[in-house]
DNA sequence: CTGAAAGCGCTTACAG
DNA sequence: CTGAAAGCGCTTACAG
């Protein structure tokens, strides 16, 4: 046996045809003439070791270019070191840059992430979820859309931890969202800063919570500083088509009658009211500065002028989720609830520059 | 024993305090009083079961709502019935579109998969190739953003399957990407059935062999009717800052000089373009018609008029890869070499109509 | 048709 | 400091 594997070896990498199986620990042991407990020892740094066999396992381990199965590992530690991710998100807007927070958190622990990314159906959803259990994942981060749907409670694993990003959840449950109201605050207040005072609020449906949030952050600021609302929220469609539509009804008219800003619920809306005022002869920021939400790179940087508009940083809501789960998972009591991560305002063009 | 587990029985679901751990194949052979071998036999419907056995074991399983540890199988099957997906698109254009098809191709083999998004950079490459190694997937495809650029073939793992999906590869490797002279074909030829003779190409840079390729396409497409090409292709970066700017060089003179359709290199281009027309006063398509590449819905849907554009087939090219995936991980002889997906024309309003 | 036993690749008390 | 043994949760020849 000690003979074939002598044998082998020299051929490591340099052919894979007849592929020496992957080393196990017990080809490692036997190689530095230990027994399997101690070559496990010497790998793990665990338990009381002789620095000489400790260096020659290890150098062993090293040639062979060893790795522990994570699998027997998971085995024996009842802890698969691993996550599900759940999202609706088929396009990955929101879940990859969310994911990487997530990746970034738990690198060092060693976790990989299983994506399940499907429109959610409960058909769906519930082999999913059985797949992820199946697995023995030891969390379960759940993602969505929109902060107002989730997914059903009874279609949730149950005794492992799970984690909710921008996704509506139970009471009690561990959620992190982006902070609406307070980045609605913020695109507001400075377009106030740069000296605006007729501010119009231009976003999505009302049905959407955020919408909803949005505008009362804009409410909030402009009552903050004792400026009247530019007439109401006007609710729409999350697209481009919505901005420059309602860019009509609201520039169309004398300008004493006109906004001098327009705070949009997110980039795309802001960039078909921006296209839309270039047609009618306006310059953005001159006759109307112009603020966004999301920081959608390919919107925000290509609109002309680029768009000032608030980051969701969905890096860090990644981030924290991830830790929350770290911990969860190991065991430290930790109060549930609803963390909500601020945004940060981008400034560029579209809002000319504060005094 | 079996006292202490029927008291819990009652308590499942109703809360999840002090939850029961999950049960095994042990729980279920001891409730249906059979040997754990017959236990697996019935729920694996393999080898020679007394029907009757069979259903009591499953309904067992059934209230218990047991779920075989996949763990322990992958431990004994040396298969972990997972795959690695390895993308440097954080961004997730291409990456979840083409997951979704892997996905597809997979889910009747129950094969779920680990996500590794991340910059390539060898470190951070090494560290992640290191990690999929560890878990035993049972493949990995390998994806990128450019189709000439790759992972460095000594980063990556030996004794499993690699596919490669939208990035460079070795000579020999299984590998499928998308058709971007054949595409620049299609959407040139659809402009010239469109009645148009003046044909102009813009693009993103030359260094870019997909940019290249629809370079090509563009001009074999004229070159089969007889048409010259409309100057040079107008190679630059991929973004709409581009298109807007090279609008100006191919529209600021007399009609008679100018094109009167534009193929573009993809929809942000063709995006920036066609803005560009409508600030000049431009009709597209009257004036000139416009056709893109990508099909990226949040461009090409909101472009004004919306945009003709070829469709990558991204879930096509996911779900080609994902059953090639599949062959090889059972052993199927195949031969190897790179498989192109054609695209698909999407016509929309930015072409006119064809005659 | 069914059970006892070995084994997948590890870790970890338990003895020395 | 080191080794023999049991065990993580399964599957699968091997005997009956």
């Amino acid at each position: 046996m000690a003979d074939r594997d002598e044998e082998r070896d020299g051929r490591r990498g340099s052919r894979d045809t007849g592929a020496s199986p992957r080393p196990t620990i017990r080809t490692i042991a036997e190689r530095a003439q230990v027994s399997i407990a101690t070559a496990s020892r010497a790998l793990n740094d665990t338990g009381r070791i002789g620095e000489e066999t400790r260096k020659r396992v290890r150098k062993v381990a090293q040639e062979l270019s060893y790795r522990p199965s994570s699998t027997a590992r998971a085995l024996v530690h009842r802890r698969t070191f691993t996550l599900g991710l759940l999202t609706n998100d088929r396009y990955g807007r929101f879940t990859l840059p969310m994911l990487a927070g997530v990746s970034e958190a738990l690198a060092d622990e060693d976790v990989s992430i299983f994506l399940c990314a499907e429109e959610y159906g409960p058909d769906r959803l519930r082999a999913n979820i059985a797949a992820m259990d199946a697995r023995g994942v030891d969390g379960l981060v759940v993602t969505g859309k929109r902060i107002d749907k989730g997914v059903p409670a009874e279609l949730l694993p149950q005794g492992i931890p799970v984690v909710f990003v921008h996704s509506a959840a139970a009471l009690g449950a561990h959620r992190f969202i982006g902070d609406d109201e307070g980045g609605a605050h913020a695109a507001t207040s400075h377009l106030a800063a740069c000296g605006r005072r007729r501010i119009a609020h231009v976003s999505g449906p009302a049905t959407f919570l955020a919408a909803r949030l949005r505008a009362d952050g804009w409410r909030r600021a402009l009552e903050e500083r004792g400026l009247a609302p530019f007439g109401d929220a006007l609710h729409g469609t999350w697209t481009e088509a919505h901005g420059f539509e309602v860019a009509r009804h609201l520039f169309d008219r004398p300008r004493s009658e006109r906004p001098d800003a327009v705070f949009c619920g997110n980039d795309q809306i802001a960039r078909g009211l921006i296209d839309s005022l270039a047609l009618m002869g306006l310059d953005v920021p001159d006759d109307a500065a112009v603020a966004g939400f999301d920081n959608w790179d390919v919107f925000a940087e290509a609109t002309r002028p680029p768009l000032t508009t608030i980051d969701p940083q969905l890096k860090t809501l990644g981030r924290a989720a991830g830790m929350r789960m770290l911990d969860l998972i190991n065991g430290k009591r930790v109060d549930p609830g609803t963390v909500s991560i601020p945004g940060v305002l981008v400034k560029r063009r579209s809002c000319g520059l504060e005094p």
